[in-house]
Order: C-alpha cells, then sequence, then structure tokens
DNA sequence: TCAATATACTGAAACGTTACAGATTGCCAA
DNA sequence: TTGGCAATCTGTAACGTTTCAGTATATTGA
C-alpha cells in the first residue's frame, strides 16, 4: 500500500502547491472567506483580514491563473504581436524589454503572438480575441486606416498601437514623432550647405510613412534646398537593394548631397552604396539618420544621428495598455516623444 | 425584460464562443463523448468521431486554454528566460522568431519572462516552476554548472539551454561551436600572416567563454603565432569601455595585430579603439568576429567574419523543448552547430 | 423585549475541461 | 434462452477560483 499519499480529502501534504483550501484548512476558515480576505474585500474583519494574509505569504501562496481565468475570464496576460519577417537589425528586443520593465511587478504574463509575411496581419489579433487569450494588445507597423485597431475597437478588447492611426477612431498609441525628424533633419543639413535631399521612408502603407513624408515636404519648403526623388527605396527592402539603388542614384548627374534615412540598417546600406560610386561621406554627401541603438558613429564617424528609444516605447505602450485595462480613458493613453536634436560625431 | 438573453440552461446563444457543452447540445451527444471524439479516441465510432470534428470546425471551436490548463495542469506554453540588460544589438528577435516558427502550428504559446542584472538567475526560473506557468523552459547565458538546469532537472520540468553545461547532467541543448570557431578564426590569422593575436572573450562564467578560450588557445598551438592578452575585455561590457581599452592595447609597443571577436557589437568597438590608435583595418591588424546578422561587411570591408544564426537557434531550442515534453530522452536532442568559414570581403 | 440591522463568515454553484466508473445496446457462444 | 463481452456512449466529479445567496451572531432602536 502507498504510505506516502495522505488521507482522503483536504489534507494539507508536504509539497503541493498550497490553494485557498489549504489556506482555508490552515486557518480554519472557509475558502470564500480567504478568497475574500486577500483582496482586502470590506467584509472581512481587520484581524481575520491580517491573519490570512500573513499565512498566505508564509507559505507562499500564489493564485493559480487557470482557476482565476476560468472562473473570471481574466487572463492576465498582454500579448506583443510581431511580424516575424520584416525589421532587420530589430529593435524588437527593446520593446519586449520595455514592455517587461512595466509588467514585471503586476501578475501579468508577456505573449508574443507572431505572423508571416504571408499572413494577413488582421489573423494573430483575430485569434487572440476569437480565443480570449490576451487581456490586451499591442501591435505595431500601425496603418491611418487599421484593421486591426478598428476590430479591436469594435470587440471591445483593450490594445495600444506603435505608432498612430488616422481613422477618427480613439484609442491609446504610442508614437515617435517621424514629422519632427524628417522636419529636423532637412533643417539640419540645409543648415550644412546641402541643398539636394532625398528621403528613404518607412515602409509605404504605415501611417508613419506619411509623417515622415510631410515632414521632410514641409521643411524643404522652408529652407533653400530641393527634393531628389528617391521613391524606389524604404526601409523594408534587403540591405542590397538598397545599396544597388542608392549607388545607382548616386551616379547620376543631378545627385542628392543629403539624405534622410528613417533606420539605422538601412543607412548602412546607404553608406555603402555612396561609397560604392566613389564618394566620401561629410565630404560629398551627409546622411540624417534615426538610430535605436547608439552604434552608428562607430560605423562612420560622420553620420548625423538621431535617436529613437525603443525601450522607451515599450514601456509607454505597455502602461497605455494596462491603463486601458485597469478603466483609464483610451484618449488620454496617447502618446507622442519629439525626437532628440541631430547628433553629430565629427571632431 | 431582457429579450437578448435566451432561457436559462444550455441554449446555444448566437455569439458566445462555443464549448464542448455547445458542441455536444449541436451532435445531440454527451460533452464526454465530444471531448474524446475531438481528440480521436478509440472507444468513439467511427461515423460520431467524424461527425463531431466536422462540427467542430464548422463553428471554430477552440479548447478552453484555461479549462485545459485546470484541469490537466498542461499549459501550452513555452517560456523564454530572457536577461533584459545585456547582450545589445541583441540576437534576441531571432531567438524569439525562431521558436515562434516550431510553435506556430502548435497549441503552445510563447511567454517572455525577464530578468534583470540585479536579480539572481535563478528567481524567474523558480518562479515559473512554482507557480506552474510553462510546460518547457528556454534558459540562454548558460553556465558549465548551471543552477537553473540543475533545479529544473530536479522538478523535471522540460527545458532546453542555449549553449551547453558540464556537470555531468544530461539535457536538451542548442550551441554553436565556439571552440572550433575560435580556433578557426586562429588559423585564419595565422594564414595570412598575423601573427600576435588578441581574444575579446565572451562573458566569463559562463560555458562557451571556455570553449572560446580552449578553441583561441589550441589552436595557437598549431600554428606560429602567440597570444596578446587582452583579458580585462569581454563582449559583456559597454561600447565604451572596450573601444578605448582597446585603444590602449594598441597604442603599447607589443600590440596585436590580429583579433578574435566573439560578438557584432564588440567589434564595432574594437574597430573604433583600433582607429582611434591611428592604425588601419586590414593592414596593420586584422580582426575575424562572429556577427548575427549579415552587417558587418558594410561597417568595414575589411573585417572577417563567421556567422551566427540565432534564429536557427531558437528552432533547435523549441524543437528540444517540444521533443522532450512530448517524451523524447532528452540526450536525443542535443544540437551542435559547426560554424561556417571565415568569409571575407576584400577584393 | 423584540424586531431590524450590521458584521463576519460560509456552502454551493459555476467557469470548461478530462478521468473515472458506469450504462446501454447488440452480438455471439454455450 | 442466457450469460458474457465488446462496442459506444454517458453522468458525475474534480481541478482552483469567484460570486451568489445565504446563515449565524452581536448590536441597535423603539
Amino acid at each position: 500500500m502507498d504510505r506516502d499519499e495522505t488521507d482522503k480529502d483536504d489534507a494539507v501534504s508536504a509539497h503541493e502547491r498550497p490553494t485557498l483550501k489549504t489556506l482555508a484548512f490552515m486557518t480554519g476558515l472557509g475558502v470564500t472567506t480567504v478568497s475574500r480576505a486577500l483582496k482586502d474585500a470590506p467584509e472581512i474583519g481587520a484581524e481575520t483580514r491580517r491573519r490570512v494574509q500573513l499565512v498566505a505569504r508564509q507559505i507562499g501562496y500564489r493564485p493559480n491563473r487557470a482557476g482565476v481565468r476560468l472562473r473570471t475570464g481574466k487572463t492576465n496576460v498582454i500579448s506583443l504581436v510581431l511580424n516575424t519577417e520584416r525589421e532587420i537589425m530589430s529593435f524588437v528586443s527593446d520593446i519586449i524589454y520595455g514592455v517587461s520593465e512595466v509588467i514585471a511587478d503586476t501578475p501579468y504574463h508577456l505573449i508574443v503572438t507572431p505572423y508571416s509575411r504571408s499572413q494577413d496581419p488582421l489573423d494573430p489579433v483575430k485569434y487572440l480575441v476569437e480565443t480570449g487569450s490576451a487581456d490586451g494588445v499591442i501591435i505595431s507597423r500601425t496603418q491611418p486606416n487599421d484593421p486591426r485597431a478598428r476590430y479591436m475597437l469594435e470587440r471591445g478588447i483593450p490594445f495600444a498601437t506603435h505608432g498612430r492611426t488616422d481613422m477618427g477612431l480613439v484609442h491609446p498609441y504610442h508614437d515617435f514623432d517621424n514629422y519632427a525628424f524628417a522636419a529636423e533633419a532637412v533643417r539640419h543639413l540645409a543648415g550644412i550647405g546641402r541643398r539636394r535631399l532625398a528621403l528613404v521612408t518607412p515602409p509605404v502603407g504605415l501611417t508613419y510613412y506619411g509623417h515622415t513624408v510631410n515632414g521632410f515636404a514641409d521643411a524643404l519648403g522652408e529652407v533653400d534646398a530641393s527634393e531628389v526623388r528617391f521613391n524606389t527605396v524604404s526601409i523594408d527592402q534587403s540591405i542590397d537593394q538598397i545599396r544597388t539603388r542608392t549607388a545607382q542614384l548616386m551616379r547620376r548627374e543631378v545627385r542628392p548631397d543629403g539624405f534622410v534615412s528613417s533606420a539605422a540598417a538601412a543607412t548602412l546600406a546607404i553608406v555603402a552604396g555612396i561609397e560604392d560610386a566613389g564618394l566620401k561621406l561629410g565630404r560629398d554627401v551627409d546622411v540624417v539618420s534615426k538610430q535605436s541603438s547608439e552604434l552608428l558613429h562607430l560605423f562612420r564617424r560622420e553620420l548625423l544621428v538621431v535617436n529613437e528609444d525603443f525601450r522607451l516605447a515599450g514601456t509607454e505602450l505597455a502602461r497605455a495598455v494596462l491603463g486601458w485595462i485597469g478603466g483609464a480613458a483610451p484618449g488620454s493613453l496617447q502618446t507622442v516623444v519629439k525626437p532628440g536634436e541631430v547628433l553629430s560625431y565629427r571632431g
């Protein structure tokens, strides 16, 4: 016969994980009372409350997530929805770290929900909502008219977008002011005498594509400089493509003497392309680039950079979603961060 | 009175999520039968089985995770445990993508469990095990005598380590052959005439520190070259520190004419340090570096690189954990990937 | 004194799933 | 005919939690 297993019902066996039942047995109270005592319900006596909480802490009680989830529907999960294919040299880790930092002292877990190029970006969001797998969702690669945001708004599930939408619908977001970035970059280049500027745009279709293009165009109107069209290139393309196209462009008669680049990886390719064409950075052409980790100055000292903090994006997005879940007004959970100034590492 | 809510018991109201009860009602069977039919249990008639599965597919039935988890203890969750502070320019996203790819067509979710520098690395693992939050765990920054691996082995929870341990205990792992990398790098440098080699090591304490150091030392014994000690530097340090130290080293009388670097970010700093000292890459000194994304050749064409595929690491680690969960022998789930050859982009 | 009320606590039910221990039916051997 | 058995199917309980509808006991108001 077994001699390790204790008797039939609710004996508190040595190393099982404690449940409310365990606590109830230890305190001599009912499970209901214990449950309420742990969440500071008002109808529980002050002393009982303290006693229960003490015992709970002593034996390391942790509520069973499945139990809570089954009963209440609350998952205590935030999902970060990510495209697994684009965005080389990716900022993804920074966002994850930022989100993690915020949810570290909450009961929330972070799940990563990927989708691939071939899929409809709506799929993973639908999955999450239909299966009730998360209390809140964070999405990126936001579009002006974003079906995912619309969908979640309809279903009433809290979410935050990395980047803004433009649908006349209110929801939390965090965004970097790419309009200001592009405009500032243009002004800076004009300020150092550059007159023919090219823009390496964000992926067409995303909201910040428009912001960037507008900032670029508007600032061009203010200064004594003109645009050299470089429409065929966006940062979503491969390094090799960007490099080749840049080299082609720089061999033309009318070539840019300044670039504005929306991403560090693209900048590497642009510089390579410039040099392929036999030109020299800082002499023949200047490049202003966004970067998310401070490494570009090591690449070429002549690069002009503006930092974008993706870890901050992560923390803000997490705060926004948690805020919405916590009942805050979605409209109050919108942040746009201004770019810092254009940094130079020359001399 | 409400007119939207249907009558009391088990009416199948329009847009509630279907459960086994819904299916039971629709098929006219009992919940037990439906449950078993869905998992192809042998005691269910073939036709019934097909019928249930058809209906389930039609109405988009998805098992409720909380229900399954509460009943069976199975979480259908894999946790990736990450240090949130080290590893700039991080490979983290690649690993995540790799893991995601593998679990995409399984019921598993991926949760990211972070820990910070100040914490004991054992904490997050303890948390996961004690709260039963995952069926399997993936850890990185593996040490020869790794308390986390030991702990999980004791508790019998499936896991895989990125990097090997050296405790005489058997568990799944995936590793890059850093011994071979370092040795190959030394041979390559010796082959192009470099005689005084310095090693920028992985973080002291991690298993692959030892592998790298040994590979470096053993290969030095084979070729006509010697080591220039550069002990104070590992890839865990800040970019600025590495750069400064490298510059100092390169200004000494006896300076290295070759470097072996274990990480791309460190390599950027090393090259910067070399150039700070007024020396030229490819002429005065050569650097062989590992890289996880193919960008270093854009940085300096003279760099010699060996690629390490972290996405592969992710897929292998995920496969290993799933394999163990699925009952495979842990000893059969160990992979070491050989480095490719040293690549040059000159001429 | 008695009813009303506040205080502190409690059992039962339910969330969706699976495991256990049957129940029903038809078929075959004896 | 009947007992046995295989083939199918089913109800109940349990996982741990919270909510609902109470139940006791003490306290108050008249």
